[in-house]
DNA sequence: GCGGTAAAGAAACGAACGTTCCAGTATCGA
DNA sequence: TCGATACTGGAACGTTCGTTTCTTTACCGC
């Protein structure tokens, strides 16, 4: 039987992950990786394929994690309004971190218009998050928290796009007041 | 006296700018520019010194050009809303093109974080950006098509927000009533 | 038209790219 | 303990990277 492997593939596609989101794809050379992770070059390739497909495992990996995260933010409720507000803030770079973004929205401005693989992922994953933000928004005009004149899917078209603006946005390492004005800004949009 | 230049700089820099646009800075390289500009090497390093400082001119091209149709679209005023309308539709890509989004938005997301010149001009750009919106929404306010309960500078940054985000969103060719939907939500947050 | 100047053209630079290959090594059922 | 297996380490693949160098060509004041 075969050697056992000396590492966990799984740390490794995380620290994989973390390079591909500070540098993007382009910029990230198997040199990098190699340097980054600690393997070698063959138990890379061996294990991952090529740069392209370990890009495509980091981005499912932080998909993943993403939406895992959305979801247990939506589950721990207590207002709609609540919700939204939370969610939208978790777009805010925290002060010690450089503003590396959002994985998904790098790959995106990146990627999707060259990369099939890639668009196809992010679409996928918009749609998820647009599905979370319709149905907190159907639940806040349900409750009464937002005005009924709109359709929860247009709202959540918008706040979607909000999302995606701040985490352009947090590559230019504004003060944080600018990203609470989003915020408020796009509660307003809610009443 | 010296042979004379075959070719206008300008012309160049445009079509380099439009190839930067589409492929952004990594991808792009010197033997794309030169199949892309018909230019030699030479030339063009003679001209542009390099890469980076090609991609700089490049950059700050595109910036006078979008600063020059804010402009323009600002004085065309009928109303501060329908102004705010029309800028963030501008954002909305035309049904022909691929989603290449803007070309500052494109540079901010890839480089702001990794080249100080870059994000310096991107940062320049948001400025004057903010100051556009800043002025539209004052004016509104004076004119009584907006309510007076928002500090101006923080519904400009909100709108700066939203169109960062639809330049993002541009990347993944979504029907465009998506991105009517986001326009709705931006304008609403100004009532 | 001659000479100085800078453009154009083309080849070549070393370095880095993504990827492959192979010898060496550790594992575990037999 | 042996042999089959697959992981490791490292060199090397051919290609392309951004940039430089050098020769040739065209221009224009004199």
């Amino acid at each position: 039987m075969p050697r056992t492997k000396e590492f966990d593939p799984e740390d490794v596609l995380e620290q994989a992950m973390e390079l591909f989101w500070e540098q993007g794809f382009e910029a990230t050379s198997a040199q990098d990786l190699v340097d980054r992770t600690g393997l070698n070059r063959s138990s890379l390739y061996n294990t991952f394929g090529s740069k392209q497909e370990l890009y495509l495992q980091a981005l499912d990996h932080y998909r993943q994690q993403d939406a895992d995260g959305m979801e247990r933010l939506i589950d721990q409720f207590d207002s709609a309004r609540a919700v939204i507000r939370h969610l939208l803030e978790d777009a805010i770079p925290s002060s010690g971190e450089e503003g590396r973004g959002c994985f998904l929205a790098n790959a995106t401005v990146e990627r999707a218009h060259c990369d099939d693989e890639t668009r196809e992922r992010a679409c996928e994953s918009l749609t998820r998050m647009l599905e979370g933000f319709r149905m907190v928004v159907a639940h806040g005009q349900e409750q009464g928290e937002f005005s009924t004149d709109r359709d929860p899917e247009a709202v959540a078209h918008f706040l979607a796009n909000t999302y995606f603006g701040m985490q352009a946005m947090a590559k230019l390492n504004l003060p944080s007041s600018v990203y609470d004005d989003v915020v408020e800004g796009a509660l307003r949009a809610l009443t």
